[in-house]
DNA sequence: GCGCTGATTGTTGGT
DNA sequence: ACCAACAATCAGCGC
């Protein structure tokens, strides 16, 4: 595997437990000027993957229902079966690394306007 | 160097 | 247009 372990930094369930006691969280300020939006998690690309299949299977099941199904089924998911999400999750990553990339270079360049 | 928190992504449906 | 649970993820600041 390419990934080796670097230290702790992932290893800790610290910020999911602490964000989810924090405060729901949803469109908050944006302070950067040109913020690079980042990158879709798997989970973006698992329900825009099975949004369709869901909603087909639970007609009824509105944004709550489908949100725990996803939720529920994605955790069934083995790491197989997050893989292919997970590679498009990557993917992303690069294109946001590269929004990062130009966000940083412009901001270098002229943050101004 | 590690620790946490804030910000962001996408879905739908209602107001 | 925004917000709600669902999960992930990263970048930036703090000590």
């Amino acid at each position: 595997m390419p990934r080796v372990k670097s230290s702790a930094t992932e290893s800790k369930a610290s910020r999911k437990a602490a964000a989810a006691d924090t405060k729901k969280r949803t469109k908050r300020t944006k302070k950067d000027p040109n913020a690079p939006k980042r990158a879709l998690s798997a989970y973006m690309m698992y329900s825009q993957a099975n949004r369709d299949r869901v909603r087909k299977e639970n007609p009824d099941a509105t944004f709550g229902e489908i949100g725990k199904f996803l939720g529920a089924e994605w955790s069934k998911l083995s790491d197989d079966g997050k893989a292919p999400y997970i590679k498009k999750a990557e993917a992303d990553k690069e294109r946001y690394a590269t929004e990062k990339a130009e966000y940083d270079a412009k901001k270098d360049s002229d943050e101004s306007d």
